[in-house]
DNA sequence: AACAATTACGGAATCCGTAAAAATT
DNA sequence: AATTTTTACGGATTCCGTAATTGTT
């Protein structure tokens, strides 16, 4: 058996040409690859350098020998793919949230892993870090980047809060509107939006919130009141919210709180665990 | 990557089942396997164990990636061999002989490997290491083993002495001779012969060798004299002896000294260069 | 009691980097 | 002078074996 890190240094310096080029490029240095390349021709018990004082290169077995180095290497490569992938689909995996708005994305998916089990009950933020290296939870969507010794976080998205406003009221005509313009007013809110309640509770003055735990009785005010409610680019995907016999205009909230970036965090030993799911929120964000 | 004495321990262990076993087969010991799969499992970041104190287990996944390890070993061990083959197909190699027996053999040979070049001049037995360690002959063929710390030997098969007498001779009717009633004949014989020159000196005892340097010379005295001449089961091979119009009937020479066994003696280093040779040899000396 | 797996610890082998040398362009 | 390869030496990492521990059959 050939040790693969000679195989490695083999292919690097057939694309590369020079001991030298070689060493810089696997960020080791020189000698350790002149003592590679000799050790492999030792293993190999074949001639496969042509050496000069100051130059070096492949004889013609020497570039076969390149050559089947790297399918090699591929094989390897491809069964830690495969081991990976394998285990990946066929280990559940269950993700949390703090705030809705990723939780009504990931249900929106077409092409959600199928080993992901959605958790539907919302996170507290403080948890989230013991939640994760408790292993409760494989992934949790969160609104902070997470980076400690065993955690990462990748940008997901952002989530833009806007509010519908009746279309006869004066602020219905502007392209956005401020938190400190909603001052005063009574908004039909559901009650379990995260995050989210804190920042409209914080940044709107003097404002009345009508909670409402259920999601029908939350449509039925909205179709017979003309209380304002929220909805963001995300929470549009859901038909949780009424789109048809609503009298009310969206307006964008252009305050800087209104924007929240999510991130997607989990221990850094699960990574190849969540990778398929990174990718499929990240793709289906876009959208 | 992964290093390819874990993988070799992963399959191992799919097929003896227990930590032990595997390390006996693997003539290292228990705990050195034990860590080497924890090791597996720590670069894999893969549950591939199923572990109970006192027994462990291979999971789904670890069934899987045992398979897979098997391939990525055998694309390794293909590394080695492909490489080695290409070389020994594009390096000439040197053969020569002590003795003229082996020689015509080689040159019988339907499937001599086409990157052998055979010396017919035979070579002095005392420079045969020489020889080889200076890399003037890649293989010798030799009537003694050789086995120092860079020199290896495999038999190849034996030469047998006859000698060819007049059919009207007493001596013709037996079944075989003995060294001993050759005394005081006189003998033609090919002056080129190696090693059997000297026994048969040593042998007969007041025997007379009228020795003859060109083949042309011998034929035609033999053709028209009745002198006897020697032959062995290789040199029958040869056309340079005469089948037809011989009065001459063959007779095995019983002594022990008449029989001689041939090895291919080459550098342990060269094997690899050497080994199509030693195959075709030693499948054409049987017939 | 016997066996399998694991952990702890010390030694051995391997691999690497620094420094220096040799030779070419 | 600058570049490339190679050798020599010392240090660091990794890997292994012995001995001892844990827990099961």
């Amino acid at each position: 058996m050939i040790d693969n890190y000679l195989l490695e240094e083999l292919v690097t310096f057939s694309k590369y040409g020079t001991l030298a080029a070689t060493a810089e490029e696997l960020m080791v240095t020189q000698p350790t690859v002149t003592r590679g390349m000799q050790k492999l021709e030792d293993d190999l018990n074949v001639k496969i350098f042509d050496r000069q004082p100051n130059r070096i290169s492949l004889t013609k077995t020497g570039i076969l020998a390149a050559k089947e180095a790297q399918r090699v290497l591929d094989q390897n490569q491809n069964f830690i793919d495969t081991v990976q992938a394998y285990e990946a689909s066929h280990t559940t995996i269950r993700v949390g949230s703090v705030a809705p708005g990723p939780i009504i994305m990931l249900h929106s998916l077409d092409d959600i892993p199928d080993n992901a089990v959605i958790n539907d009950n919302l996170l507290k933020q403080d948890t989230v870090i013991e939640d994760l290296e408790n292993r409760s939870f494989a992934a949790i969507l969160t609104n902070q980047e997470i980076m400690t010794d065993s955690i990462e976080s990748r940008f997901i998205g952002s989530e833009h809060l806007s509010v519908n406003l009746d279309k006869f009221t004066y602020l219905a005509n502007k392209n956005s509107v401020k938190f400190e313009e909603l001052k005063g007013m009574s908004f039909i809110v559901i009650n379990d939006i995260g995050i989210w309640k804190q920042i409209i509770q914080d940044n709107i003055p003097d404002a009345k919130f009508l909670y409402q735990e259920q999601y029908e009785a939350f449509t039925e005010i909205t179709k017979y009141s003309s209380f304002p409610y929220f909805s963001t680019n995300v929470s549009k995907a859901s038909n949780h919210l009424p789109t048809q016999n609503d009298d009310r205009v969206k307006i964008p909230i252009s305050d800087d709180a209104s924007t929240m970036d999510f991130y997607i965090s989990y221990l850094k030993t699960q990574k190849s665990q969540v990778t398929q799911l990174i990718d499929s929120m990240t793709q289906a964000w876009k959208q």
